[in-house]
DNA sequence: CTCGGGATGCGT
DNA sequence: CGCATCCCGAGG
């Protein structure tokens, strides 16, 4: 596989819509004890901030939210249902609070299993808890900009905007805002 | 310490 | 719709 260039400091340092939106696309990378896990992000969700009654930062700074309230580029994961783990990048200045979930991959290179879904796609890419706090700058899990093959079609990417999935708890308000965003007619969105 | 519920996925 | 399965956060 060609070399790949990781994504800096910087691209996690903004406005966390922005980096939702510019995510898409880009490539998710597990240094996996010698093997290289490669998928391609289809579908995320936006998390913004103790303000935000679906993010689980709005329950304070936890032992289990803490990396969230720590400087952007870190991975926020988590077990859901006792079974599932989810990955979350933590986006703008520390303090701030917000992360991006991860929800679908496009398999691009050692996956194994399905991709589409936060729970199964941390399950293909051998993604747990050990990895919490993980620097996305680092060497054994972080985000790059696509193959040259996908660059060309990043023209082509049309974003869709969608309320998020399993978030009536957070009442109305939050629940019906557009945060989920995923790639237009993409087969490895969840829940088509 | 107990207890209730969850940013899921799968089968019915 | 039920359920697996367990950590976390709240409360006593």
């Amino acid at each position: 596989m060609q070399k790949l260039r990781k994504l800096p400091r910087s691209f996690y340092d903004r406005d966390t819509i922005e980096v939702a939106h510019d995510i898409l696309g880009k490539y998710l990378i597990h240094q996996d004890n010698g093997i290289e896990r490669i998928g391609r992000i289809v579908e995320v969700e936006a998390y913004l901030g103790p303000h935000d009654l679906a993010a689980h930062a709005s329950k304070g700074l936890t032992p289990r939210t803490k990396v969230m309230f720590g400087p952007p580029g870190h991975a926020y994961i988590y077990l859901i249902y006792g079974m599932y783990y989810c990955l979350n990048v933590v986006t703008q200045e520390e303090g701030h609070a917000s992360a991006i979930l991860l929800r679908a991959l496009e398999p691009i290179q050692n996956t194994e299993g399905k991709t589409q879904g936060p729970g199964l796609l941390c399950k293909a890419m051998h993604i747990d808890k050990t990895l919490y706090g993980e620097d996305l700058l680092g060497d054994t899990l972080y985000l790059t900009y696509p193959k040259s093959a996908h660059s060309k079609d990043k023209t082509a990417i049309v974003i869709v905007s969608r309320p998020r999935v399993g978030v009536d708890y957070a009442g109305e308000e939050w629940a019906k805002k557009l945060l989920r965003f995923y790639i237009k007619d993409n087969p490895y969105v969840s829940k088509k």
